[in-house]
DNA sequence: CTAGGGTTAG
């Protein structure tokens, strides 16, 4: 079962480089000869489209200071990736409105009808498609397994399934690559049952491969079945198939995850026996299973050990060992490691600064967490709306309510914005002091998540209205009451 | 976006 395998020595990627760009990977206005537009600001454009009434937006389409680029137009979508209904009009009015020069690249339509799935707007959905196909940009296999992966997820794997098989009326042939897609989507929304029956149905037609067997036994392993993982391998081997270091990686993970340390250890031995060339995924997946199981010498020794077997650790690696010594060790010993990778030249990514500031938030020190989100700019890598949740929530937990508004009020003005979690944690936030001002405030801000077009729960709803009333606030209560009759109207009411 | 390693707040 088990084969040689050879692999590429790591490259130095994971460095402090920045090469230049080839000039065919830059934004496309640079190869005109028009000179370029001067630099957009995406925090500004954001400002701008949230806070213009839908009705005019044509107005900051058609703004000449704005420059339209199939790249600015991704960023500004992916900005809005919270607020759907904002980014979909967006994207409309430009499709509407553009200019001669402008037209939408395949990528923003595939964007934009992700943002539709995942409103269940499958009618605005299905125009996109259409409208993708008669400018002859689509759809490929990617927008299918956009579409079919949100069917997975909002529950209808019927339906991600029909549209597989469907696809072919769309202009889209279904191929090996396609099945394993439509397999592993099935899988990750753990409807694993189904995807292999799909897959035993289907696998001499599209001629599995060891890809279509690696996504089953994966599948296996994230519902912790581990015997009927290994059934799948057992019979791609006696399909003549050979497994690969993918699979033994696959497997490996499995047992940790089904909390079957022993087995982990012991398969990873057979795999250090049988010289299947193991890499930098293997050791992280020992060092990230040894950590949680609450095994941290172990998780160092392994550590230790690829380094001497001549296998560099990756960011990955770095961040698995910085997760795991936040939650099991101490956030002390995290910072080391962090410190420690900079010194060696890697460069901390997003997911390591948010591991590292959600440890340093729970240990409460939010002086240094604030420290670190501040170093992130140094990366490279801007604080996402989950760094700021974690901080505002840690603020507001510790009593320090007008600091969390502060953290709050900088995320407007930056290039990530608040979402629903965000307005959650704030307005039961408002609660904890029992003062009237922040009733006010609470207010505010369930007015100004509606009008972004997130909905409010039943019970924050009445809680911000009980508190009004009990305080005298009627006036501003009965505000909230109009909003109230359009929220109960119906889930996205900025339907277009 | 044809498969494997890191984030989601107790």
């Amino acid at each position: 079962m088990f084969t040689q395998l050879q692999r590429a020595p790591l490259p130095l990627s994971h460095l402090k480089t920045h090469p230049p760009k080839p000039p065919y990977l830059l934004p496309r206005h640079s190869l005109t000869t028009t000179p370029p537009p001067p630099p957009q600001d995406t925090a500004t454009l954001a400002k701008l489209i949230l806070n213009t009434d839908p009705k005019t937006l044509t107005q900051t389409h058609q703004d000449p200071q704005i420059q339209w680029t199939q790249d600015l137009v991704n960023k500004t979508l992916k900005l809005f990736w919270n607020h759907e209904p904002k980014a979909l009009h967006f994207f409309k009015t430009l499709d509407h409105h553009h200019h001669a020069n402008f037209t939408h690249s395949a990528a923003s339509f595939d964007y934009a009808i992700d943002i539709a799935a995942r409103m269940h707007d499958y009618k605005a959905v299905w125009g996109l498609v259409a409208r993708m196909c008669s400018r002859h940009l689509g759809p490929s296999p990617k927008t299918f397994a956009i579409i079919a992966e949100r069917f997975a997820a909002a529950g209808k794997p019927n339906r991600a399934f029909k549209l597989f098989m469907s696809m072919h009326e769309h202009g889209c042939f279904q191929d090996l690559n396609s099945f394993n897609t439509i397999l592993d989507i099935l899988c990750k929304s753990k409807r694993v049952e189904m995807a292999h029956n799909l897959f035993k149905m289907l696998k001499g037609r599209f001629k599995a491969d060891c890809v279509s067997y690696n996504i089953i036994a994966n599948g296996f392993c994230l519902i912790k079945r581990m015997p009927k993982a290994l059934e799948v391998l057992k019979e791609m081997v006696e399909k003549g198939l050979n497994s690969s270091l993918t699979t033994y990686n696959i497997m490996l993970k499995g047992y940790f995850r089904a909390s079957q340390i022993k087995e982990a250890w012991k398969f990873f031995l057979q795999m250090k026996k049988r010289k299947c060339g193991i890499d930098v995924v293997t050791y992280t997946t020992l060092v990230h299973g040894f950590g949680c199981a609450g095994e941290i010498k172990r998780a160092r020794k392994v550590f230790d050990e690829m380094i001497k077997e001549g296998v560099l650790p990756s960011v990955v690696t770095y961040n698995a060992l910085i997760q795991v010594l936040c939650k099991k060790d101490s956030v002390e010993n995290a910072v080391l490691v962090f410190e420690e990778m900079v010194g060696k030249g890697y460069v901390p990514n997003l997911t390591t600064y948010n591991v590292l500031v959600r440890g340093l938030c729970h240990t409460g020190e939010m002086d240094r967490a604030l420290e670190f989100m501040g170093r992130m700019k140094d990366d490279e890598c801007e604080p996402n709306d989950q760094t700021y949740n974690i901080v505002i929530h840690y603020f507001c937990d510790a009593g320090e309510i007008e600091t969390g508004l502060e953290v709050f009020g900088k995320m407007g003005s930056g290039v990530c914005l608040p979402n629903l979690d965000t307005y959650n944690v704030l307005i039961s936030a408002m609660f904890v002091r029992r003062k009237s001002n922040d009733l006010l405030v609470a207010g505010k801000l369930l007015i100004e998540m509606v009008e972004r077009g997130f909905f409010p729960r039943k019970f924050t709803l009445n809680q911000v209205l009980n508190g009004l009333l009990l305080t005298g606030n009627q006036g501003f209560a009965k505000e909230i009451l109009r909003l109230q009759s359009r929220c109960g109207r119906l889930p996205r009411q900025f339907k277009l």
